[in-house]
DNA sequence: TTTATATTGTGAGAAACCTCACACTGAAAA
DNA sequence: TTTTCAGTGTGAGGTTTCTCACAATATAAA
């Protein structure tokens, strides 16, 4: 009946009594988006925050000569472009957001998010929360990428998708994820042939392996050691 | 007179009325700190969130087996720690804070501050656009690590630095802090014979110097163009 | 099914970076 | 001053990773 049902499937939210569900549901916006969709380019304007509803979206920074790296992949429930949340006016996006999983995101805008968060504190430090977290995993993203090599920045990705995306079983945990090699080595730096030949290394040791084109990790453990 | 000075000094509470000083003033608390002194370590219980009032704080990351990157050096002004406030209970620090150059810190607790903080989303806010820009600067210092070389993540560093650290004249800009090549390397995962390597490259296409001990940037466009 | 296209696999050589060893320099301590 | 020591400079050789080229497989389209 009510039309925030969709507000129910963003975790963050469940911090709201329903009266303020209903005055959100006012000022954020559903709208449909198509895998390859590009939602904002880097360095657009930023004019609010999003929610993904169904389907994913990859979120990325990328060189002037062309070349990119992954910061993430979100799905259902997750935010993202909140750095641009209470940004100084002017500010533009740090990266670009493409859907690769058809689906759907709700979108808010800047001013009536903060208008919203000035008598919601108790949202306000939900997302403040979700970003301090999103600092923490970035400054050990950096630290696995440079201190470790290829291999170790790849074991660190996989452990992370895993947690993010990982469905288990008795053969061990499928991450849920369509990649390619390349997709893969854009999370860390490195060229797709890279990423072949250390998949295989993890292969051959029986750590992972590859099935119905989704990767199974065995032995979580074994990834894990190879960051510490 | 009053015992809000040195919160004056500290940009971030500038949006508080003087009354709201004074109530911080009663929950932050000043203390000394001799250079070399750990203010924490990673993985010590996260009770709190810091602020510099004199001195110089480096913030660093480091694995098993003693390699280490060095996220950022605060001082006069900066807050540090910012990750532990509003933390789940039982959280950790996410990195290791030493004292590099003798002087002050505050320290608020952080179910003080989070208390605080509820009756001032002003400062909330603040705090808010603190932690986004924090996450923005590690985000595009990964995509430097991963995608440039050493020689780009080392101008990245250098170009950062200048911005934060950096004292303009007439010869170019002074990085005013004292670094070692291997404090250098330890921004981007370089050892410091890289260092010095990459350095003597860029003093041999005149882009910077050394100068009592300090380096001095003459072309920072040029420096900037290793980066894009 | 056949065909087209995207993805993966693999070798060989180049480039980037690290490691180790040792020499040099400059600033602080004796 | 001399001594000491942290920091810097540099060569040589090894390792990692990239690049380029092309072959082998999947997967999707016809």
């Amino acid at each position: 009946m009510s039309n925030t049902s969709f507000i129910d499937n963003i975790p963050i939210f469940s911090v709201l009594p329903s009266s303020q569900k209903q005055q959100l549901s006012e000022i954020i916006k559903m709208k449909k988006m198509t895998k390859g969709e590009v939602l904002f380019h880097e360095f657009d304007a930023a004019e609010g925050i999003f929610f993904v509803n169904e389907g994913k979206v990859r979120i990325s920074k990328s060189t002037p000569d062309g070349k990119e790296i992954a910061l993430s992949i979100r799905q259902a429930g997750e935010m993202f472009a909140e750095v641009a949340l209470f940004c100084k006016s002017g500010s533009t996006y740090p990266a670009t957001a493409i859907c690769i999983e058809s689906g759907y995101v709700s979108h808010i805008k800047n001013d009536e998010l903060q208008a919203f968060l000035y008598h919601q504190p108790q949202l306000a430090i939900s997302m403040f929360r979700c970003l301090s977290e999103r600092l923490r995993i970035s400054q050990t993203t950096l630290r696995d990428v440079a201190l470790y090599g290829k291999l170790g920045a790849l074991a660190a990705t996989l452990v992370r998708l895993a947690e993010e995306y990982g469905i288990e079983d008795q053969n061990g945990i499928t991450i849920k994820l369509k990649l390619t090699h390349e997709d893969l080595g854009s999370f860390f730096g490195a060229t797709r042939e890279s990423v072949t030949r250390l998949l295989n290394q993890l292969k051959q040791q029986k750590i992972i392996t590859k099935k119905q084109g989704y990767l199974l990790i065995h032995n979580l453990e074994l990834l894990k050691e190879y960051i510490n």
